[in-house]
DNA sequence: GTAGAAAAGTGGGATAAAGTGGCAGATTAG
DNA sequence: CTAATCTGCCACTTTATCCCACTTTTCTAC
């Protein structure tokens, strides 16, 4: 049985000229231990989250929430679903490389404002990328 | 069993003079992976959606929805049938050709206003194909 | 603590895949 | 039979991924 304790910690990367950007070894570890079974080759949705951050979420997790749209398919579309679906739109599913990268999409580093540097900020459920500058403003002398 | 992320992110791709164009390949990997049945054959359901957008579905979806509809479906109309009607009236399937292209036929290009470049955003059970400018219109500075 | 080993992180060149456009043969309609 | 359209094929460009080398950090044993 894995301890699942989620994603935590705040860790330092670069972004290649690729952009591409190392996971955090720690978060790289949970999400094996977690989410290693065959069918997960190693998948991570990415999404535009608040305050020009990016949020990454397991793919499980993910398929949970579309689950739900899923579920109750129909040629009409349910008000419920539209919040849903932008979020679908601006997301991103990327897979870990064999050196244990991500690439981050033209879409999402812009929307993060991303340049050589960033940071991965663990949220148990989920771990958020920010331009450190940005996170250093938002959570300022905490 | 493979994990149902659902169609997600947003592409931007070319016609061609014959008004084919590629499907971006993640919504090509994903169509491929879920429906692998032998039945279905690359085929996609393609639809008038709202907002002049184009909407598209994999074949056994299609189906699925429009069970729903025929036990639903009584003697006397309303006019949710006969939205319906139009739906179905307006729809195209179309096939994945060796390229990994789907062709738009004119009446869909033309609903969709569509010119050149067209959009293809992932809504979970089914993708959308938009004019750039259109979709730019709806989701203006979000 | 220190030395050596292992793992994590970074960068760049090579390879593979995706996307595009054009041409040619096949198919269909008139 | 001819013209128009459709489909497959190929060549080329761009982008993503792999693979290896190297540096830095962390871990382990003494």
């Amino acid at each position: 049985m894995v301890i699942k304790t989620g994603f935590v910690g705040k860790y330092q990367h670069n972004l290649d000229d690729k952009n591409r950007v190392s996971l955090p070894a720690k978060i790289k570890k949970y999400i094996e231990e977690v989410a290693s079974s065959p069918e997960f080759g190693g998948r991570i949705m990415l999404t535009k989250g608040p305050d020009n951050c990016i949020e990454g979420f397991m793919v499980g997790d993910w398929q949970t929430m579309a689950e739900k749209v899923k579920t109750n398919m129909s040629f009409k579309r349910n008000p419920e679903d539209e919040e849903l679906e932008e979020i679908a739109m601006n997301a991103d599913q990327v897979t870990i490389d064999k050196s244990g990268r991500i690439m981050i999409n033209a879409e999402l580093k812009k929307h993060a404002e991303l340049g050589k540097s960033a940071v991965f900020v663990g949220a148990i459920d989920r771990f958020r990328i920010w331009n450190p500058d940005k996170l250093a403003e938002k959570y300022n002398g905490r």
